[in-house]
DNA sequence: CGTTAGCTTGAGGTGCATCAAGGGACGTGG
DNA sequence: CCACGTCCCTTGATGCACCTCAAGCTAACG
C-alpha cells in the first residue's frame, strides 16, 4: 500500500459538518483499509493515534467466550487510539473500505497546542462514552435503537437521514443486543411509524418522538 | 463551613496506595461535606474540578422517570468534574461524609504541567469507562458483580477485603441491575464460597475464581 | 443456478425485573 | 425498659423483555 504525507485538518472541507469534530490536525501518514481490517490489536503498543478521513472505524473488546462488545464507532473527522496505557485496551477495525491517517503520539505531548486539541478529543469522548453508559445500563431495546440513530444522525450531514455504515451484528454489539433484538425492534419501529428502514439507510420520520424516547 | 487553602497531593501520605491515584496536586478550597449532599448539579457550570481527599463521591445521571445510572465512584485521591462542555454532565454527591479539595479548572489550563496531569486523569477515567461499557453491555449479573468488587479491592488497600461505602442501591444503579438482584447474587456468590459478605464488609474468599468471572 | 452473507421472522426459554412481604439495626419517645 | 418508627437489606412469587434456537427470505456473486 503507498503510503504518502499528509497534514489535513478536515476531511471534507466541502461540506457543512459539525465544527467541532473537526478540530484536530494530524500530521502523519495516509493508510488505506480494506473492510473488516485491524488498524490495530488490543493488547498492542499505541504508539500512534489515528484520524479518519473516509470510512468508518470500529472498536471493541471481547470476553473469553467471543462476547463482543463495541466500544465505539467512528466517522470522518474523529479521532480514535488514544489510550491511558502504553497497550490499545480494545480493538480497532475499518467497518468499510476507509482512509485513515496517523500520527506518533509523542509526536503530539510536545506542542502545547496539539496537547489541548488531543485532550479535548478525549474529553468529548468521554463525554460520549458515559452517555454509552447510561443507554446500556438503563434503556430499553427502543431506547438503545433511539439514541443510537439519533446520534448517528447528529453525527452525519443530513438531521433526519442516514445510511448505517455499519451491520445489524455491529450495532447489536454496540448496545448490548443480540442481532435478533435490533432487527425485530427496528421493524417495530417502523411499524409505529418513528422511522423508515430499507436495510442500512434509515430515515428518521418523527424524529422528536425518537428524541423523547431518549429523554 | 469553613474553608482553608490547601495544597494538596497524597491525601494518606502515610498509606500504602496504588501510585497512580495520586499524581494530581490540586491548590483550593477543601470542602466538608454529609452523606448525600450535592457537590454539583447536572447542567451547573463546571467551573471546578474536584479531588476526593477522605470519603466517597458518586456521579450519576438521571432518565426522566426516576431510572438512574451511577457513572462513576470516586474514592480518596481520585479526581472527577472535569467535563468536556461548559456545564456538568451527571450530578455529583458525596455517599458518605467526605471531604474533598476544589480548584478553579482555569487555573489548571494555564500550565502546562497541570495539564498534562489533568488529561492523565481524564484518560484513566476514559479507561476506566470503557472497562465499566463491556460490563453494562455483555456481562451476566455475578460478572458484573465479580468486576465491581475486585475493581474495588484494587482501588483500596487490602487485595482481598473491602469496606463498601455505598448502599446495595447504589451498586445496583452502577451496574444496571435491581437492588434485589444485587442482594440475591451477593448471597448466591456467598453461598458458591467465593465471597464473605457481611452488610458492608465483603471478603473476597476466592480472588482467583472472581477474575475468571471477568474473564 | 447454487452458494453465501446479511437480515428478518417465529417459537420457546430464561435471567433479571417487578411486586410484595419480612427481618434486623438503629433511633426516638414514652 | 419497651413500643414504634425508619432505613437498609433480604427473600419469595410471578412476569416479561430479551435471548436462544431455528428457519426462511433476498441480493450479490461465483
Amino acid at each position: 500500500m503507498p503510503a504518502r504525507l499528509l497534514a489535513i485538518s478536515d476531511p471534507n472541507p466541502s461540506q457543512a459538518r459539525p465544527a467541532e469534530r473537526d478540530d484536530m490536525t494530524l500530521i502523519g501518514v495516509a493508510r488505506s483499509l480494506s473492510r473488516d481490517q485491524a488498524v490495530f490489536a488490543e493488547g498492542a503498543a499505541a504508539d500512534f493515534v489515528y484520524k479518519v478521513m473516509s470510512g468508518a472505524v470500529r472498536t471493541f473488546r471481547l470476553l473469553a467466550d467471543g462476547r463482543r462488545q463495541i466500544t465505539g464507532f467512528f466517522l470522518p473527522g474523529d479521532v480514535f487510539g488514544i489510550e491511558a496505557r502504553a497497550t490499545h485496551a480494545a480493538t480497532a477495525e475499518a467497518i468499510c473500505e476507509s482512509v485513515l491517517v496517523s500520527a506518533r503520539r509523542a509526536s503530539l505531548g510536545a506542542d502545547g497546542e496539539a496537547l489541548g486539541q488531543l485532550s479535548r478529543c478525549v474529553l468529548r469522548e468521554l463525554h460520549r462514552t458515559r452517555d454509552h453508559l447510561l443507554t446500556l445500563g438503563r434503556r430499553s431495546a427502543v431506547e438503545r435503537l433511539a439514541s443510537f440513530l439519533i446520534d448517528l444522525a447528529d453525527r452525519g450531514r443530513a438531521a433526519d437521514r442516514l445510511a448505517l455504515p455499519m451491520s445489524r451484528q455491529d450495532i447489536a454489539d454496540y448496545l448490548g443486543l443480540t442481532i435478533e433484538t435490533v432487527s425485530r425492534t427496528l421493524t417495530q419501529m417502523q411499524a409505529s411509524g418513528l422511522v423508515r428502514v430499507d436495510g442500512r439507510q434509515v430515515q428518521l420520520v418523527r424524529r422528536a418522538a425518537l428524541a423523547d424516547l431518549c429523554e
